[in-house]
DNA sequence: TGCTATTATAAACATATTATTATATATATT
DNA sequence: AATATATATAATAATATGTTTATAATAGCA
């Protein structure tokens, strides 16, 4: 879910592809047209909406030798971001990927380091000083 | 417009700072809880926190020695990103970012690498041919 | 003043990302 | 079959990012 989520924000997180996903979002477009608007390498192109593809947030629909790219309403719908949404929607005990720091999160007051940091007294690991 | 709105969801795009974001979204905590929860280096803590706090979505309460983060909700609302829905929610033309971008959308009909590309006939580069 | 606690920063390193250039692949078309 | 078109991939170089380790800075406290 984190791993996911993150992917998806990340592939978000990058000017050109928002440029794509923006123009997407007004109508399907091939490489070709989004390299005349964006105006900038075919190549270039080609590998930001592949980064998009793989997060789902686009899909690919090919007509003979052409492809053509929209987006992916099941990711990204109503100019929402589900997956993060949902992610924050969440209780923190509800994702899986949080488990271990749910249970330190519930355990801070009794975790040494925090009690330390709170209070100023205990140091975090006593041996060092021994030594 | 689209620098800021990536370079929000470029932060939120790494799972240790997804993480981060959540917990903070349960209560206000410091750099040494943080790391208790997480069970990471400080420093990393520290650096992860800082790339949040640059784009405006935590903020920091300073006592004493300590630093306490909490959601900035101005730019985290209700589970959603702001910067990211407002960009998808403006028209193309109204985003400066997209002046050219917009020009040459609208101009795609009249595009000799567009219309090359949906017809098939004409080259892009036609001097090219001639040498 | 010297010591401790809390956090921040710097340096170093490994890895990842982006853009460019060149080339490959796939699919017509002639 | 040969050629042209549309897109994808590979290789490279430049830059950026994330982690670790060590150290600095800041702010109380003895």
């Amino acid at each position: 879910m984190i791993e996911k989520t993150a992917g998806i924000l990340k592939a978000l997180g990058e000017p050109t592809r928002l440029k794509i996903i923006k123009f997407l979002s007004v109508q399907e477009l091939c490489i070709c047209e989004l390299t005349a608007i964006l105006d900038i390498s075919q190549p270039r192109v080609s590998q930001h909406v592949k980064v998009l593809k793989h997060v789902g947030l686009v899909k690919e629909r090919k007509v003979k030798q052409k492809s053509y790219f929209s987006i992916n309403g099941d990711t990204l719908r109503g100019s929402n971001i589900e997956s993060f949404n949902t992610f924050m929607q969440y209780a923190i005990e509800e994702i899986d990927d949080l488990d271990c720091e749910c249970y330190r999160f519930a355990a801070l007051d009794s975790n040494e380091d925090v009690l330390a940091c709170r209070t100023g007294c205990i140091p975090s690991i006593p041996e060092m000083k021994i030594s």
